[in-house]
DNA sequence: ACGGTATGTATACACCGTCCACATACGCTA
DNA sequence: TAGCGTATGTGGACGGTGTATACATACCGT
């Protein structure tokens, strides 16, 4: 017989879904996108596709298992914002110019994509399990790079560019990228949560300025 | 009659406990202590306190309340650490070097924290819930400051020096404060998790170098 | 001395992650 | 095309969690 047409009604009529893992793999996002990691509920996700909670221990080993399958793919989101960024960086400038405005347009989409996707920014760096940005391919956004990964390539402009010594380039994305992490955190779950957003993105910018002064 | 002694026996011989709501938080902070604050939960706290589940009720409104206890005792273990690193600084330098010898306990205070009492900082910055560093004397060191305000005393320490702008020194303590937290959070839980401790240190000086510059 | 109230107990519920045994449908091989 | 092995989903259960509701006990002030 052909493949059987996958019906929406929740009689059942199937028993195989089709393809459960992307569904539960999609619900998991979605929770984690609305309640972060914590949100994510194995039962829920099941209930959401449509199954018994069981059958999610056909894709993924256990709760945690999917919880990094949802991790990685915040991560490849979180990069494509920044690439977005990055793209929108006007042209014709002058390479030190250019790699100045690159490495400011990582920064803002990071930060971008912690105030819009909260929820997915807190569950790709979860606690406590080191969640490494290990050579995944799930974790990439379109260029293939990892946010990480982004990062070091505006570095490496910016030392081409003469702008960064290059006895000071080693290390640099720890520097950079603590800086501009921390203070995502302190706005998404610190003191400055009451702050107005326009100050927000003022500080944040002179976050990025520090970074690149400071450097 | 007068006060009870308290028996050690588990043997039901006292009924009142004595003093609860200590005991729960401080099983609380020791759960918090070894595993986070995911680690810290009611029925377990209760357990250790000799006791049935639903007595934490009395002291506390939920376990999100008991969260909530622990999280404003790790932050005022942060001061003290904080605190501890400051007194450290030699004396008999010039207001200047002073200031910025200030700052960098600050910092170090902060990361020694972080690295040797993991659990505990984890738990002060929990998300989801907005922790807000309000005016809880729960959260203040021995000197009577919390966290954010040793890092503010510092800075105007630098300012008085002339060392910092005075158009530059609101929100200055959001720049310092963002670089050194998402340092220590990239290590705890990042991918430095696996770079060996010697280099976290050069490093964790290279960050506050960074602010030092870059404020 | 006593009665109200603070504190701890008993029991119960819904929900969670996960284990085990069983049922079903797909896909390969004969 | 028949049949069978295996991947996938079901059913039921277990221990653990936070929390509500009703009950019991000891302390304290009148």
């Amino acid at each position: 017989m052909t493949k059987k047409l996958r019906s929406k009604t929740p009689a059942r009529t199937t028993y195989r879904h089709g393809d459960l893992r992307r569904a539960l793999l999609e619900a998991g996002i979605a929770l984690a996108r609305a309640g972060g990691p914590s949100a994510i509920v194995l039962r829920e996700a099941t209930r959401r596709a449509g199954v018994v909670p069981n059958a999610a221990y056909r894709h993924f080993a256990s709760r945690q298992d999917l919880l990094e399958a949802v991790r990685s793919a915040a991560l490849s989101e979180l990069a494509k914002t920044m690439e977005a960024e990055i793209a929108k960086v006007r042209r014709g400038k002058s390479a030190g110019e250019a790699a100045r405005a690159k490495l400011r347009a990582v920064g803002t989409g990071y930060l971008r994509f912690a105030f819009t996707e909260t929820g997915l920014f807190r569950t790709a760096f979860a606690a406590p399990e080191p969640l490494g940005f290990t050579r995944d391919p799930a974790r990439k956004g379109a260029s293939g790079l990892d946010p990480l990964e982004l990062l070091g390539a505006a570095l490496d402009d910016l030392t081409a560019a003469g702008l960064l010594p290059l006895e000071r380039r080693p290390g640099a994305e720890f520097l950079a990228w603590s800086s501009v992490h921390g203070f995502a955190m302190l706005v998404i779950n610190g003191p400055l949560h009451t702050v107005p957003r326009s100050d927000i993105d003022a500080i944040g910018a002179r976050v990025v300025a520090m970074v690149e002064k400071g450097l």
